[in-house]
Order: structure tokens, then C-alpha cells, then sequence
DNA sequence: ATTTATATGAGTACTTATACTCAGGCAGGA
DNA sequence: TCCTGCCTGAGTATAAGTACTCATATAAAT
């Protein structure tokens, strides 16, 4: 593991650029070969010079971040895409996923999380910041929908439509139970077989799901 | 001239603190006596060594960067403020200047934009990142939208806000604790008096009026 | 006829939110 | 100085959701 790592920088903030030059510097053994200040300028120099890691901000003028991710895998570049960004957003870190980004840091992270996180996916591994690992529970095991909700709730039985409709008017298990003429532990199930049916997890999740998709249920 | 400028960093992502670092140090005549992630951290060490100029970053755990600088203000600390922001925000703008910061930078600044603002506040003078003039110029506003919601939530504290800001972005209790550095019991207690203020009660209550105000939050 | 999907119900454990109570510290105002 | 508002933290209790397990019944599909 001698040789040299070279790694790519793309982010629209000077400053968050410098910050993460002197970080990864600071490794003997990393070198960062370029730096780009929009998706664009990034997804060229990488095509060109095939980095072994490519660090991209989320949010950049011309292509975002997961779309420059997206490009890598599609013109099957050999270099290890890493996303950057503010918000510990679940569902950008979903698509990130599904885009081939084996890394995904939060611009929270520290120098450690990031040279860790550098150099795990160099060793082919996944690396997600802590604060996103909940999210990631269910998230990459099945389900590779998500890009059209609509697809997954199509899957829904008719009675699991109806939980989910009643779940967007803010009611509970019990109130649902009571309309629907069940037991609450029946609507609880139900719950638990719409989540997985859906790939989510966590408190309040579902709640999220219907109130967001309550418009085509 | 020939003074060394003492200047102190507040941001909470280690990433950013390091590029500004990097870009101050560049410069012969500058030094950074300091720097602190949250802003109780800032005003401690402003107060202890008075640098000639602070950058604060507006979001950070503990007191933000415009209260930081309106604590210099109160305090007659003869230090200049400077923040430091994403947002290119015409309400931030505003209420920095009514609490005394000369210097009002956007993220995306280059190396030359910082120095300059810099300077520019160390010679008495205003300096706001050119993206914002434009508010400046024609101190309009084109705000309030008092849906009922928009007074309610006018009550609420700073701290309440960013807790329901939280909350609408499905963060539970304790991982909004977590992100502000406080016990997730003070964020629960937060949440019971945000209630109280808003006349709501109930399951998810609270979650619901957060997200359908989060736009303004 | 066996399998499969669906609907129903329950046991148990754990996490999270709501709803009270109380209290200390600190800053600002009367 | 006292009072008030705000932030902080905790004790206790209850309600609700999540996450697994298991079981039974029925209808449709193979």
C-alpha cells in the first residue's frame, strides 16, 4: 500500500476546499491531484486524470455531487466516489447509495472521521458518517426504489393503502383500529409489513411517508 | 501597519475552520489567535484575548454568531465581527448590522473576498459580500406571511425555533440533543413549552406543525 | 392439494414522545 | 434588589410506535 493515493476535490466553497487539502495533506501517503469548483469541471477532471478517490460536495453549480457520482459508475471510472455535504438528509444519502458512493461524510465530520472514511473506501469498504447510520439500517439491504415512491406503493395492498391514508390524517393505531372495526395490534402489523414493503424504518418514518406521499394514496 | 492582526475562527465543521486557517495564515501581517466550534467557546476567548478580528459562522450549538457579536458590542470588546454565512439571507443581513458586525462574508467566498473584508473592517469600514449588496441597496421587504402559524411561531425563542427546525427534519429528541450539545431531557422540555406556546398537544402533534411550517421556520 | 398472499390477532421488548412536576443559573428590566 | 424569561437538567408516569416472534384463517393460484 505505497503507492501514493490521489485524491480529487470538488466542492463550490474555497474555503471548505483549503480545509480539506491541509486535512488530507496531512497523510503521508494522499495527495490531492486536482480541485474543482463545480460538477462539471470535477466530472472532467476525473475522467481525464482517474483518481483514486474523488471527494464531492452535494450541492455544486452544473451537476450535483451524487450525479457526478452517478457518471463514475456509468463510464465505469475506477475511482471511489465520496460524498460531502451539510444536511444529514436520508434521502440523498438513499440515492447516493443507489449511485455507487461507497462513501458519505457530513461537513460536520472531523479530521479523523475524514481520513477514516478516505480510507475505507480505498480498501473497497462502505463508510457513513455516524449521524447517518441510522438511516442506513434498512436502507441498503432490499429495496432499490425510492426513486418513485409511487412504484413502491403500488405493492401495497388495498387494506395497507387505507393504513397509510388514515396514518397522513395524523390518527393513531388505535384510532385506525377503531375505524376500521380491528384490533390495534392488526394495524400495528399492518404498519410493520407497510415499512418493510417500503424499505423505512425508524420512529415517525411511516408518519413522513404518508404525509409526503398522502396526494396519491 | 506593522502590527500582527490577531484573528479568531468560530465554526463548528473542523473542515472550515482549517481552510480559513490556511487562507489567514497566508498572509504575512495576520495570525489566528484562536478558534472554537460553538459560539459560548467564541465569546469566552474573545472576551479573554480580544483579537482585532473574529469570524463567526450564524449556525453553530450555543449562541450563534450575530449573539456572539452583539455580546462584543454589549461588552465595548473592541473587536471587529465578522460573519461568516451560507445563506445568503436578506433577514440574517439585516439583523447582523443592527447588532454591530461590519464584515458580512458568504461561504462561497474566494481567498480575496476574505482578505479584503478583513481589511476592510480593520480600517473602520463595511464590507458585505457582494451577493448581498443588492439588499443593501433596496432595503425592501418582502416578507410576513402572518398565516395565524407565522404570530405563533413569532413567540417562540431562538432556541425553540431551531429545535422545531430540527423536528421537521424527523430528527428525534435525542439526536437533536446530540447536535446541540444540551441533554435530550432540556431538548423534551423545549418541546412541552413549544407546545404550550402554540396550543397544541398530542402525539405528533408537534411534528406536524413542523413540518407544514417549515418553510418558515 | 399444496403453496402463497392476505388479513387477522397476540406476546414481548424496546424506543420515543407527551405531560406533569421541580429546580438551579443567568441576564435584563422595573 | 427582586422579578421575569430563558435555558438548562431531572424524576416520574403514561401513551404510542417500532421490531421482532408466533399463530390462525381464508381465498386465490399453481
Amino acid at each position: 500500500m505505497n503507492k501514493e493515493v490521489k485524491i480529487f476535490l470538488a466542492d463550490d466553497h474555497p474555503i471548505f476546499r483549503e480545509g480539506l487539502k491541509k486535512i488530507i495533506m496531512k497523510e503521508k501517503d494522499f495527495r490531492v491531484s486536482g480541485a474543482a469548483a463545480t460538477g462539471t469541471e470535477a466530472l472532467e477532471f476525473i475522467i481525464h486524470n482517474k483518481p483514486d478517490v474523488a471527494i464531492l460536495d452535494v450541492s455544486m453549480p452544473g451537476l450535483n455531487g451524487i450525479e457526478v457520482a452517478r457518471k463514475i459508475r456509468e463510464k465505469e471510472i475506477d475511482t471511489h466516489p465520496v460524498i460531502l455535504t451539510m444536511y444529514s438528509d436520508e434521502e440523498y444519502l438513499e440515492t447516493a447509495l443507489e449511485n455507487g458512493v461507497t462513501g458519505y461524510l457530513l461537513k460536520e465530520s472531523t479530521h479523523t472521521e475524514i481520513i477514516d472514511c478516505i480510507r475505507t473506501v480505498l480498501n473497497g469498504g462502505y463508510y457513513v458518517s455516524k449521524e447517518l447510520q441510522s438511516f442506513l439500517i434498512n436502507g441498503s439491504k432490499h429495496k432499490n426504489n425510492k426513486t418513485g415512491a409511487g412504484k413502491a406503493i403500488e405493492t401495497l395492498t388495498h387494506t395497507e393503502k387505507q393504513i397509510l391514508k388514515l396514518l397522513s390524517q395524523n390518527r393513531t393505531s388505535a384510532q385506525i383500529a377503531k375505524e376500521m372495526f380491528i384490533s390495534f395490534r392488526t394495524v400495528q402489523n399492518h404498519r410493520m409489513n407497510i415499512s418493510h414493503k417500503l424499505g423505512i424504518a425508524g420512529h415517525n418514518s411511516l408518519l413522513m411517508f404518508a404525509l409526503e406521499n398522502q396526494e396519491i394514496l
